[in-house]
RNA sequence: GGGCGAGUGGCGAAACGGCAGACGCGCCGGCCUUAGGAGCCGGUACCGGCAACGGUGUGAGGGUUCGAGUCCCUCCUCGCCCACCA
């Protein structure tokens, strides 16, 4: 950069021009733009997807367009890009892509309070994004971007469903939504206080049954479990594992007995995990949402039951779940036979027990499973042990439930199956039921389906067309996108505006033509976020989401970065997508990335979530106007390991800032000698030339091996370091008979190219004035290659 | 409640099981300056000492080891996730 007339930089006021011995300083405001133009002319980081040199495809988690966009992007962003700068000067073919994850809730509740259209305000937001994400300087290959929200994107999640509901692995269920009579359908989120009340107008929340679309994903539960193919960080791999939740166990039939009320005989199905403890079920548990409790209970506790019913769907699943809580529940009057000895035993419903796991229904073994213990406590239901180790059979279970088991335990109490060991007891007592066919070794998963209906307008709509008489008709793919109307009326409210939109409702059927209804549910944005990067390749595709040949030269992704808040849920999901593309034969592939790697978050200075609405976010605009866009990305990466993020907080900036202007006044001025340093233009340590050449060389190479491995590794704090202290040891060499001699020029080439991927701009300008000082030819140091360490 | 992480100077943080605190901020001192909120040099874990040096130190308590910030157990505190926020 020369000095800019306009724009006066400290060395070049006129107060300064008499100081001849003054080094112009680094001009990050005439800089930057002027190269990230110039980037942009040369199309230096438009990826040539057909090209043959070594594919790396780094892949960042899209954005939501929230219309905050804080530090926090660019603390994700920034070492990503760095990344890919890194790859790049290792001669690959690298490929970043960006897009905005478009759908959503904020959307719409900012549509509903400042009544203007969620796309608008969609729109506007990813207009300043993309602004402030190409100042940073970032490789984004915008060519390549995605808009979810365009309907040359959705048609394509609409596509992909019609293909799932072809291939038997979407189908259409009741569940429950948290509802508001005033705002319909709640998100968790906007249910508040333990009084459940509607976020917006107050109301009391009550659960409602609606006819909702699913995934089969629990097909995919056990191929889940191998990660053989994809690199997790282990909190990741473990986290998803528990998520999963396999049980091994077996099936158990029981049967209800004769009462005054019911003729009995129904088959009454278990899930557990203890097999073994079979003879020591004192009572039996079914969960509130259990279809059997209508029909069973007894006319005498009918109003009982209801009432405790409607208690438990007032709560979450956290809530029933907790251990702490005391137990609650209600005998619903009937009777169920233990089908290894006959016994009767009484039948609760319980909240504890949950509708969506297992069957629902569970045999309860107080005296080897703490949640049945408390409850048998709670209702002073007898406590039979059936596991314990010789001499100890006759031990009272007292405090607490006794349900670890060692080889040394013996079954007790048990009839015929007395004296074996618990794991053998077990394993025979399930082959005798199978036998008899009242029950069979048994697999369950904590996994779920994936419920994808959402009862909103800003999202994808299913594409169904409901007829009175063909009932739930899929619209025929010629007719995608089924498009969200522009126009849209919220009334202030939050119901879906499409159940009134009567242009977008009324269709004819399909197949006969008759008057009907198209489904107003749109698709969660997990939908969206499960296969961006596929459209990446080739976000124009008319014919198709997806281009299989480019699918297959550049997925899986080599590298996936974002943060660890989605380790469970868009990390399952995108997974478990993958695996659909597969059996729906457009692929070979089983996991969508290779490598994921989660950087922590960074929260406001108060410690909080980084939001508009708790006034904590920081806008980088102002640090890149008063900083730099250099300045700023080091810093961001400086502040501490990648993956554990933190509060926010500019002190330390300036050390940044300086030892950028160091390299700057090292490589400019290598002769300068400082008046403030009494050793100015000295060896150190009365150091000879020739050591002190070999010790610059020394500190340049050693530096490049360790920096080498912390762009590797991903510790970006620990390589800014590393720099620091190579620019550190250049300055005591400054001014000194050695500086600016073939070691120190070395030197200083070695520190621009390491610090290149970091900070881009400073060093594409120092760079071009050193070509320039040497006669030789422009060309970018990002297209520079990565130096070898020579460890002489 | 459950799952997953993290606790090290005044602060952000370093540290293959091997001299704890690299690097940076801040602070203190010096230099250079008409000036300094610029730049440069030096010091800086804590307690004691002018100093050499001595003692104490990685959330608490136990354990493994010749040796533990690091590995194991118990506990405390904080953060993230728990299926309609993305």
């Amino acid at each position: 950069m020369t000095a800019d007339a306009t724009k006066p930089t400290r060395s070049d006021r006129p107060d300064r021009a008499d100081r001849p011995d003054r080094v112009e300083r680094y001009d990050h405001l005439a800089t930057e733009p002027k190269w990230q133009q110039r980037w942009d002319e040369l199309g230096l980081y438009k990826t040539k997807l057909d090209d043959t040199r070594k594919a790396y495809y780094l892949l960042t988690m899209y954005p939501y367009p929230s219309g905050d966009l804080h530090i926090g992007h660019w603390y994700i962003k920034t070492p990503t890009d760095a990344i890919a700068r890194f790859h790049r000067m290792h001669g690959e073919n690298v490929f970043l892509p960006i897009g905005f994850d478009a759908f959503g809730l904020p959307a719409e509740n900012a549509a509903i309070k400042n009544k203007i259209n969620p796309r608008d305000w969609t729109m506007r937001n990813i207009e300043n994004m993309r602004r402030q994400l190409r100042s940073m300087g970032a490789t984004f290959d915008w060519d390549s971007e995605v808009v979810t929200a365009d309907p040359e994107y959705y048609k394509w999640n609409q596509w992909f469903f019609l293909q799932f509901l072809k291939a038997g692995l979407a189908y259409r269920q009741k569940s429950p939504v948290d509802w508001c009579p005033n705002d319909g359908t709640l998100a968790r989120e906007q249910v508040e206080g333990v009084e459940r009340r509607c976020w917006r107008c107050g109301a009391k929340v009550e659960k409602r049954d609606l006819e909702q679309w699913y995934l089969r994903v629990t097909k995919y539960a056990d191929e889940l479990l191998d990660f053989s193919e994809i690199q997790f960080p282990d909190p990741i791999r473990i986290q998803q594992t528990n998520w999963i939740g396999r049980s091994v166990g077996a099936e158990i039939v029981f049967e209800t007995a004769p009462s005054a009320s019911h003729a009995g005989g129904e088959p009454l199905r278990v899930f557990t995990t203890r097999p073994d403890t079979l003879f020591g079920a004192t009572f039996m548990v079914i969960a509130p949402e259990h279809p059997l409790v209508g029909s069973l209970t007894a006319p005498e506790k009918q109003a009982q039951v209801e009432a405790y019913i409607a208690k438990a769907q007032a709560q979450t699943e956290i809530e029933r779940l907790s251990t702490d809580r005391e137990k609650t529940g209600v005998s619903i009057g009937a009777d169920a036979i233990n089908p290894v000895n006959g016994e009767r035993i009484p039948i609760f419903v319980a909240d504890y027990v949950l509708g969506g796991y297992g069957t629902g229904a569970i045999m309860a073994v107080p005296a080897h499973d703490e949640r049945d213990y408390a409850f048998a406590r709670q209702f002073n239901l007898p406590i039979r042990r059936v596991v314990a180790a010789p001499g100890d059979e006759a031990a009272a279970v007292d405090g607490g439930a006794y349900s670890a088991h060692s080889d040394d335990e013996r079954l007790v109490n048990s009839g015929e199956y007395s004296g074996l060991t618990a794991d053998e007891g077990g394993r025979r007592i399930v082959a005798m039921l199978e036998a008899q066919g009242k029950g069979k070794a048994a697999v369950t998963y904590r996994l779920r389906d994936w419920l994808i209906s959402r009862q909103r307008y800003w999202g994808t709509p299913i594409p169904i067309i409901y007829c009175p008489t063909h009932g739930a008709v899929p619209v025929p793919e010629s007719d995608l996108p089924v498009r969200l109307p522009d126009e849209v009326d919220y009334e202030g409210s939050g119901v879906n505006p499409l159940t009134r939109d009567e242009k977008f409702l009324n269709v004819p059927c399909p197949i006969c033509g008759e008057p009907s209804k198209r489904e107003t549910d749109t698709m969660d944005t997990f939908m969206d976020s499960s296969w961006y990067w596929y459209r990446y390749l080739a976000p124009k595709k008319q014919d198709g989401p997806i281009d299989l040949d480019l699918m297959e030269g550049w997925t899986p992704v080599a590298q996936y970065t974002g943060g660890a808040e989605h380790a469970v849920m868009h990390l399952l999901y995108a997974r478990e997508f993958t695996k659909m593309l597969r059996d729906l034969g457009m692929t070979q592939q089983n996991e969508p990335w290779r490598r994921v790697f989660n950087q922590g978050q960074i929260l406001g200075m108060d410690g909080e979530r980084m939001s508009k609405s708790r006034g904590n976010v920081q806008d980088p605009d102002e640090l890149v106007t008063k900083y730099g866009a250099d300045t700023v990305r080091l810093f961001l990466m400086f502040m501490g390991p990648w993956d554990q993020g933190g509060p926010w907080s500019p002190t330390g900036m300036g050390g940044v800032h300086r030892f950028i202007q160091r390299v700057w006044a090292l490589a400019m001025d290598p002769t300068y000698r400082e008046p403030g340093d009494p050793a100015a233009g000295t060896l150190p340590d009365g150091q000879s030339q020739e050591a002190a050449r070999a010790a610059i060389r020394a500190a340049a190479h050693r530096t490049l091996r360790d920096v080498t491995a912390d762009y590797e590794a991903f510790h970006f704090n620990t390589m800014v370091a590393k720099l620091m202290e190579l620019a550190n040891t250049l300055f005591r060499y400054r001014g000194s008979s050695v500086a600016g001699g073939p070691e120190w020029d070395e030197a200083i080439q070695l520190l621009l190219l390491m610090l290149a991927p970091a900070a881009p701009h400073v060093t594409e300008e120092l760079w071009s004035r050193r070509l320039a000082a040497r006669g030789e030819a422009w060309s970018s140091i990002h297209t520079a290659r990565w130096p070898e360490v020579d460890q002489a």
